[in-house]
DNA sequence: CCCGACATGCCACACTTGTAGCAGGAAGTA
DNA sequence: TACTTCCTGCTACAAGTGTGGCATGTCGGG
Protein backbone atom coordinates (compact mmCIF):
# COMPACT_ATOMS: atom_id res chain seq x y z
CA UNK A 1 0.00 0.00 0.00
CA UNK A 2 1.64 3.59 -1.21
CA UNK A 3 0.23 6.43 -0.17
CA UNK A 4 1.32 9.70 -1.37
CA UNK A 5 1.59 12.73 0.85
CA UNK A 6 -1.60 14.10 0.22
CA UNK A 7 -3.10 10.89 1.23
CA UNK A 8 -1.39 10.22 4.13
CA UNK A 9 -2.79 13.69 5.25
CA UNK A 10 -6.87 12.36 5.15
CA UNK A 11 -5.55 8.88 6.15
CA UNK A 12 -4.46 9.88 9.14
CA UNK A 13 -7.68 12.24 9.68
CA UNK A 14 -9.90 9.10 8.89
CA UNK A 15 -7.52 6.42 11.27
CA UNK A 16 -7.93 9.02 13.89
CA UNK A 17 -11.97 9.16 13.50
CA UNK A 18 -13.72 7.10 11.41
CA UNK A 19 -16.60 6.20 9.75
CA UNK A 20 -16.03 9.96 8.06
CA UNK A 21 -17.71 11.27 5.59
CA UNK A 22 -16.24 13.68 3.20
CA UNK A 23 -17.31 16.76 5.28
CA UNK A 24 -16.09 15.67 8.22
CA UNK A 25 -12.63 14.63 6.77
CA UNK A 26 -12.20 18.84 5.08
CA UNK A 27 -13.35 20.29 9.02
CA UNK A 28 -10.86 18.12 10.66
CA UNK A 29 -8.32 18.77 7.88
CA UNK A 30 -8.54 22.04 9.92
CA UNK A 31 -5.66 24.14 9.09
CA UNK A 32 -3.60 21.58 7.90
CA UNK A 33 -4.19 22.04 4.62
CA UNK A 34 -7.08 24.53 2.77
CA UNK A 35 -8.30 22.06 0.09
CA UNK A 36 -11.13 22.46 -1.53
CA UNK A 37 -14.35 20.50 -0.61
CA UNK A 38 -13.63 18.33 -4.12
CA UNK A 39 -9.96 18.09 -3.59
CA UNK A 40 -10.68 15.87 0.03
CA UNK A 41 -13.45 14.04 -2.30
CA UNK A 42 -10.76 12.64 -4.98
CA UNK A 43 -8.61 12.03 -1.97
CA UNK A 44 -11.60 9.67 -0.48
CA UNK A 45 -12.07 8.25 -3.68
CA UNK A 46 -9.07 7.35 -5.24
CA UNK A 47 -8.44 5.86 -1.35
CA UNK A 48 -10.98 3.71 -2.21
CA UNK A 49 -10.09 2.84 -5.66
CA UNK A 50 -6.87 1.59 -4.05
CA UNK A 51 -8.26 -0.46 -1.35
CA UNK A 52 -7.15 1.65 1.62
CA UNK A 53 -10.57 3.01 2.23
CA UNK A 54 -13.83 0.86 2.03
CA UNK A 55 -17.08 3.41 1.55
CA UNK A 56 -21.16 2.92 2.38
CA UNK A 57 -23.63 4.98 1.58
CA UNK A 58 -25.76 6.20 4.78
CA UNK A 59 -28.77 7.67 3.08
CA UNK A 60 -27.43 9.93 0.35
CA UNK A 61 -23.93 10.61 1.74
CA UNK A 62 -20.76 8.36 1.53
CA UNK A 63 -18.84 6.73 5.01
CA UNK A 64 -15.68 6.35 4.74
CA UNK A 65 -12.98 4.10 7.03
CA UNK A 66 -10.00 2.32 6.67
CA UNK A 67 -9.58 -1.17 4.58
CA UNK A 68 -5.74 -1.07 6.03
CA UNK A 69 -4.27 -0.18 9.49
CA UNK A 70 -1.98 2.65 9.86
CA UNK A 71 0.43 0.27 11.90
CA UNK A 72 0.34 -1.54 8.27
CA UNK A 73 1.07 1.81 6.70
CA UNK A 74 3.39 2.68 8.31
CA UNK A 75 4.63 -0.91 7.95
CA UNK A 76 5.23 -0.68 4.38
CA UNK A 77 6.35 2.81 4.45
CA UNK A 78 9.28 2.42 6.48
CA UNK A 79 9.92 -0.74 4.66
CA UNK A 80 10.14 1.42 1.27
CA UNK A 81 12.21 4.20 3.16
CA UNK A 82 14.64 1.46 4.19
CA UNK A 83 14.95 -0.09 0.89
CA UNK A 84 15.65 2.82 -1.69
CA UNK A 85 17.72 5.10 0.85
CA UNK A 86 19.15 2.68 3.60
CA UNK A 87 19.44 -0.37 0.97
CA UNK A 88 17.25 -1.93 3.24
CA UNK A 89 19.16 -1.68 6.46
CA UNK A 90 17.14 -0.93 9.29
CA UNK A 91 19.58 -0.74 11.66
CA UNK A 92 21.70 1.29 9.58
CA UNK A 93 18.48 3.36 9.45
CA UNK A 94 18.06 3.76 13.15
CA UNK A 95 21.65 4.36 13.72
CA UNK A 96 21.10 7.59 11.12
CA UNK A 97 18.43 8.86 13.91
CA UNK A 98 20.48 8.38 16.51
CA UNK A 99 23.67 9.61 15.49
CA UNK A 100 22.25 12.70 14.10
CA UNK A 101 20.82 14.53 16.83
CA UNK A 102 17.05 13.49 16.01
CA UNK A 103 15.71 12.35 19.08
CA UNK A 104 14.87 14.13 22.35
CA UNK A 105 16.57 12.82 25.34
CA UNK A 106 13.47 11.30 27.01
CA UNK A 107 13.36 9.81 23.28
CA UNK A 108 16.70 8.23 23.78
CA UNK A 109 15.62 6.81 27.35
CA UNK A 110 12.92 5.16 26.46
CA UNK A 111 14.64 3.24 23.48
CA UNK A 112 17.13 2.34 25.64
CA UNK A 113 14.89 0.76 27.82
CA UNK A 114 13.17 -0.28 25.42
CA UNK A 115 16.13 -2.40 23.75
CA UNK A 116 16.89 -3.43 27.46
CA UNK A 117 13.24 -4.49 28.28
CA UNK A 118 13.64 -7.13 25.23
CA UNK A 119 16.23 -9.10 26.66
CA UNK A 120 13.66 -10.72 29.25
CA UNK A 121 10.59 -10.89 27.66
CA UNK A 122 10.95 -10.97 23.96
CA UNK A 123 8.17 -11.27 22.02
CA UNK A 124 5.99 -9.34 24.72
CA UNK A 125 6.05 -6.14 22.65
CA UNK A 126 2.65 -4.14 23.44
CA UNK A 127 1.15 -2.13 20.57
CA UNK A 128 1.18 1.55 20.41
CA UNK A 129 -2.45 2.72 21.34
CA UNK A 130 -1.90 5.24 18.67
CA UNK A 131 -1.83 2.52 16.10
CA UNK A 132 -5.22 2.26 15.50
CA UNK A 133 -6.46 0.56 12.81
CA UNK B 1 15.60 17.61 -2.09
CA UNK B 2 13.20 15.73 -2.73
CA UNK B 3 14.04 12.08 -4.77
CA UNK B 4 11.70 9.55 -6.52
CA UNK B 5 12.07 5.66 -6.38
CA UNK B 6 13.88 5.62 -9.73
CA UNK B 7 16.38 8.59 -8.59
CA UNK B 8 17.27 6.82 -5.67
CA UNK B 9 18.21 4.13 -7.64
CA UNK B 10 20.70 6.35 -9.18
CA UNK B 11 22.04 8.47 -6.59
CA UNK B 12 22.91 5.55 -4.48
CA UNK B 13 25.35 3.92 -7.33
CA UNK B 14 26.64 7.75 -7.89
CA UNK B 15 27.16 7.60 -4.23
CA UNK B 16 29.01 4.95 -4.33
CA UNK B 17 31.59 5.95 -7.04
CA UNK B 18 31.79 9.32 -8.93
CA UNK B 19 32.50 11.02 -11.01
CA UNK B 20 30.29 8.77 -13.20
CA UNK B 21 29.27 8.41 -16.68
CA UNK B 22 25.46 7.89 -17.90
CA UNK B 23 27.09 4.12 -19.07
CA UNK B 24 29.04 3.78 -15.99
CA UNK B 25 25.74 4.01 -13.53
CA UNK B 26 23.98 2.24 -16.18
CA UNK B 27 26.28 -1.04 -15.84
CA UNK B 28 26.44 -0.14 -12.32
CA UNK B 29 22.94 -0.52 -11.29
CA UNK B 30 23.19 -3.89 -12.96
CA UNK B 31 20.37 -6.27 -12.25
CA UNK B 32 18.85 -3.59 -9.92
CA UNK B 33 17.00 -2.44 -13.05
CA UNK B 34 17.04 -3.20 -16.91
CA UNK B 35 16.63 -0.01 -17.72
CA UNK B 36 17.53 1.89 -21.25
CA UNK B 37 20.12 3.49 -21.39
CA UNK B 38 18.46 6.85 -22.30
CA UNK B 39 16.04 6.23 -18.81
CA UNK B 40 19.23 6.38 -17.21
CA UNK B 41 20.45 9.61 -19.05
CA UNK B 42 17.07 11.29 -18.33
CA UNK B 43 17.36 10.21 -14.83
CA UNK B 44 20.82 11.64 -14.55
CA UNK B 45 19.49 14.72 -16.44
CA UNK B 46 16.52 15.29 -14.10
CA UNK B 47 18.80 15.20 -10.90
CA UNK B 48 21.00 17.95 -12.53
CA UNK B 49 18.25 20.00 -13.12
CA UNK B 50 17.38 19.51 -9.49
CA UNK B 51 20.35 20.29 -7.92
CA UNK B 52 21.16 16.54 -6.50
CA UNK B 53 23.86 15.93 -9.07
CA UNK B 54 26.43 18.09 -10.98
CA UNK B 55 27.81 17.71 -14.62
CA UNK B 56 30.78 18.70 -16.20
CA UNK B 57 32.12 17.11 -19.72
CA UNK B 58 35.22 15.77 -20.23
CA UNK B 59 35.37 15.56 -23.66
CA UNK B 60 32.20 14.71 -25.32
CA UNK B 61 31.03 12.71 -22.46
CA UNK B 62 29.51 14.32 -19.06
CA UNK B 63 30.48 13.05 -15.64
CA UNK B 64 28.39 13.29 -12.67
CA UNK B 65 29.01 13.94 -9.12
CA UNK B 66 26.78 14.06 -6.06
CA UNK B 67 25.92 18.00 -4.64
CA UNK B 68 23.88 16.65 -1.86
CA UNK B 69 25.72 14.35 0.73
CA UNK B 70 23.35 10.71 1.24
CA UNK B 71 23.70 11.93 4.80
CA UNK B 72 21.91 14.56 3.40
CA UNK B 73 19.07 13.26 1.56
CA UNK B 74 18.53 10.47 4.33
CA UNK B 75 18.01 13.00 6.88
CA UNK B 76 15.58 14.43 4.93
CA UNK B 77 13.82 11.63 4.02
CA UNK B 78 13.58 10.06 6.93
CA UNK B 79 11.82 13.65 8.23
CA UNK B 80 9.59 13.96 5.42
CA UNK B 81 8.42 9.96 6.53
CA UNK B 82 8.65 11.12 10.33
CA UNK B 83 6.24 13.86 9.57
CA UNK B 84 3.59 12.28 7.35
CA UNK B 85 3.56 8.73 9.21
CA UNK B 86 4.03 9.21 12.53
CA UNK B 87 3.05 12.83 12.61
CA UNK B 88 6.63 14.07 13.37
CA UNK B 89 7.60 11.88 15.91
CA UNK B 90 10.72 10.32 15.50
CA UNK B 91 10.45 8.59 18.58
CA UNK B 92 7.58 6.51 17.55
CA UNK B 93 9.21 5.97 14.47
CA UNK B 94 12.21 4.12 15.82
CA UNK B 95 9.60 2.56 18.79
CA UNK B 96 7.68 1.33 15.58
CA UNK B 97 10.62 -0.52 14.47
CA UNK B 98 12.06 -2.23 17.42
CA UNK B 99 8.54 -3.24 18.27
CA UNK B 100 7.41 -4.16 14.91
CA UNK B 101 10.46 -7.23 14.60
CA UNK B 102 12.29 -5.22 11.89
CA UNK B 103 15.49 -5.44 13.44
CA UNK B 104 18.22 -8.61 13.41
CA UNK B 105 19.49 -9.36 16.47
CA UNK B 106 22.54 -8.28 15.82
CA UNK B 107 21.46 -4.81 14.81
CA UNK B 108 19.66 -4.51 18.34
CA UNK B 109 22.96 -5.28 20.22
CA UNK B 110 24.33 -2.99 18.22
CA UNK B 111 21.96 0.20 18.54
CA UNK B 112 21.91 -1.07 22.03
CA UNK B 113 25.33 -0.23 22.52
CA UNK B 114 25.01 2.99 20.56
CA UNK B 115 22.51 4.01 23.06
CA UNK B 116 24.83 3.07 25.97
CA UNK B 117 27.37 4.56 24.84
CA UNK B 118 26.26 7.63 24.43
CA UNK B 119 26.30 8.14 27.98
CA UNK B 120 29.53 8.86 27.94
CA UNK B 121 30.49 10.51 25.61
CA UNK B 122 27.65 12.27 24.19
CA UNK B 123 27.82 14.24 21.18
CA UNK B 124 31.02 11.66 19.67
CA UNK B 125 28.44 10.41 17.47
CA UNK B 126 30.70 9.16 14.77
CA UNK B 127 29.57 9.11 11.06
CA UNK B 128 28.69 6.34 9.21
CA UNK B 129 31.83 5.83 6.85
CA UNK B 130 29.05 4.67 4.62
CA UNK B 131 27.35 8.03 4.63
CA UNK B 132 29.54 9.26 2.45
CA UNK B 133 28.51 12.60 0.15
C1' DC C 1 39.67 9.12 -44.56
C1' DC C 2 35.60 6.53 -43.41
C1' DC C 3 32.90 3.60 -40.38
C1' DG C 4 31.00 1.95 -36.42
C1' DA C 5 30.29 2.68 -31.56
C1' DC C 6 29.02 5.53 -28.26
C1' DA C 7 27.58 10.20 -26.59
C1' DT C 8 24.42 13.96 -26.49
C1' DG C 9 20.19 16.91 -27.00
C1' DC C 10 15.48 16.83 -27.57
C1' DC C 11 11.00 14.80 -27.74
C1' DA C 12 7.29 11.62 -26.41
C1' DC C 13 3.81 9.51 -23.75
C1' DA C 14 1.25 7.15 -20.28
C1' DC C 15 0.42 7.18 -15.37
C1' DT C 16 0.25 9.44 -10.77
C1' DT C 17 -0.46 13.35 -7.79
C1' DG C 18 -2.35 17.76 -6.28
C1' DT C 19 -6.08 20.53 -6.82
C1' DA C 20 -10.54 21.67 -8.12
C1' DG C 21 -14.97 22.87 -10.96
C1' DC C 22 -19.59 21.72 -12.69
C1' DA C 23 -24.13 19.51 -13.21
C1' DG C 24 -27.68 17.18 -11.24
C1' DG C 25 -30.08 14.69 -7.45
C1' DA C 26 -31.71 14.51 -2.33
C1' DA C 27 -33.10 16.72 1.72
C1' DG C 28 -34.35 20.14 4.97
C1' DT C 29 -36.96 24.63 5.43
C1' DA C 30 -39.97 28.48 4.83
C1' DT D 1 -44.09 23.67 -3.25
C1' DA D 2 -40.09 26.56 -4.20
C1' DC D 3 -35.63 27.53 -2.49
C1' DT D 4 -31.30 26.69 -0.37
C1' DT D 5 -27.92 23.48 0.87
C1' DC D 6 -25.34 19.64 0.63
C1' DC D 7 -24.01 15.46 -1.60
C1' DT D 8 -22.57 12.66 -5.36
C1' DG D 9 -20.58 11.52 -10.05
C1' DC D 10 -17.79 13.06 -13.65
C1' DT D 11 -14.32 15.80 -15.76
C1' DA D 12 -10.11 18.64 -15.99
C1' DC D 13 -5.57 19.89 -15.98
C1' DA D 14 -0.79 21.06 -14.74
C1' DA D 15 3.32 19.14 -12.70
C1' DG D 16 5.95 15.15 -11.57
C1' DT D 17 7.46 10.19 -12.63
C1' DG D 18 8.84 6.12 -15.24
C1' DT D 19 10.36 4.78 -19.46
C1' DG D 20 12.42 5.27 -23.67
C1' DG D 21 13.08 6.59 -28.87
C1' DC D 22 15.37 9.37 -32.59
C1' DA D 23 18.52 12.33 -34.91
C1' DT D 24 22.82 13.96 -34.87
C1' DG D 25 27.64 14.71 -33.39
C1' DT D 26 32.39 12.80 -32.16
C1' DC D 27 36.22 9.80 -31.60
C1' DG D 28 39.13 5.71 -32.13
C1' DG D 29 40.56 2.04 -35.32
C1' DG D 30 41.36 0.09 -39.77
Amino acid sequence: MRLSDAEWKVMNVVWEHHPAAVREVLERLGSETSWAYSTVKTMLGRLVDKGALAVHKKGNTSLFEPLVSRHEARRSALRTLAERAFGGAFGSLVQHLLADDRLSAEERAELRSMLLAEREHLGTTPDDPEDSR
